[in-house]
DNA sequence: GCAATGAGTGAGTAGTTACTCATTTAAACT
DNA sequence: AGTTTAAATGAGTAACTACTCACTCATTGC
């Protein structure tokens, strides 16, 4: 039982890796900086984490785990899949809008090579749910022109641009309006006029 | 005069560079990694490039530049508008796959936040041509419902994804299909459904 | 052939980093 | 209160890094 290690102290130390790696990079963010925000002395975070690299893959997985849900969340089998992925799209943008710092993390990660081997297995942006939602449009007739590729990298990355913009207030539109816009302009791009 | 230094040198010290970058990432890549891949002593490097931040803002200015040039390259000023949008992001999109690791080197560039200060000045997705060409599809009622931000995301960011999709082997289509669905999947995601 | 110039070298330096471990502190149990 | 257990500490360490500089070597001009 070597749990009594508090839960709250794991919080804490995740939580200031995150801020501090979205603003400086991995490399460039040591782990005393981390402890020292976290409130802890620089030997607790390795009670915690056994490595640097293995705090980092934690913050991704849980990440992972938070977009999963997102997405998950948002299927509403009952309705028709453009108005799925729709929505699927809408509630991703809403939760890397309030969790900007998680989502520029995230970024950082999928585009930083050669990090850790464990995340880099997750698939940086694979959810089956999504990948259902995908199959299911082709089957359908929808979105036959486009490979699960085009699909995925229309889906996604614009969203990250739009959160570095907006951390660093470059969005002329308010937050809704933005992610309105960019929902529909994904979706009629999928359509390819029908 | 101390322009004795030779311009071959000062190349592959670059080409080095973006090679070891794209797979590694900028902090994981020593200096001298990079100049025994170039073919000279660690000390030469230091004669080309005053530091290793001057480095990485040469390639990025370079890479910037050239893409600069591609995007200038594909506008005719006498076809319609929607025709050029069309065209320059072709032509982006022909320049990455022909050169995944500037590319690569680029993204991580965007994404990784406080590298050098010179380069994050440089804006680093703003090209004069572009923007004209949307302030003129603007004024010409095209593009109406969608500003600048969500234009910019959805005409550079989901190349990234499918240059390291390419990378890793990971397109199912061939690379020429895949630019054409992805050109038209954009515009036609701006266009609004006219 | 000689001297002068400056490009090229690479062992050395100062600084930084992830991680350790002997010790202290605090809580939990009897 | 006293003893046991484990969490927290932070100075210390080994490894690594960007960058330097005293020197060698190659080229050029005379």
């Amino acid at each position: 039982m070597s749990r009594h290690l508090s839960e709250k102290k794991r919080k804490a130390l995740m939580e200031a890796a995150v801020d501090l790696f979205s603003t400086q990079g991995f490399h460039a963010t040591p782990t005393q900086q981390i402890s020292d925000r976290a409130g802890v002395s620089a030997g607790t975070l390795f009670r915690y984490f056994r490595t640097k690299e293995e705090l980092i893959d934690s913050l991704h997985t849980s990440i992972h785990r938070a977009l999963a849900d997102a997405v998950d969340e948002a299927i509403r089998p009952e309705t028709p899949v453009e108005d799925q992925i729709k929505n699927v799209k809408r509630q991703v943008l809403h939760w890397m809008f309030e969790n900007p710092k998680k989502t520029l993390f995230f970024e950082q990660f999928a585009s930083s090579p050669n990090i850790t081997k464990k995340a880099q297995k997750e698939g940086f942006i694979r959810f089956s749910a999504l990948d259902e939602l995908y199959q299911k449009a082709v089957s359908r007739g929808i979105l036959k022109g486009i490979n699960r590729e085009v699909f995925l990298a229309n889906f996604w990355y614009p969203n990250f641009m739009l959160i570095h913009l907006h951390t660093f207030g470059k969005l002329q539109s308010d937050v809704e309006e933005t992610i309105e816009q960019s929902v529909a302009s994904m979706w009629c791009g999928m359509e390819q006029r029908q």
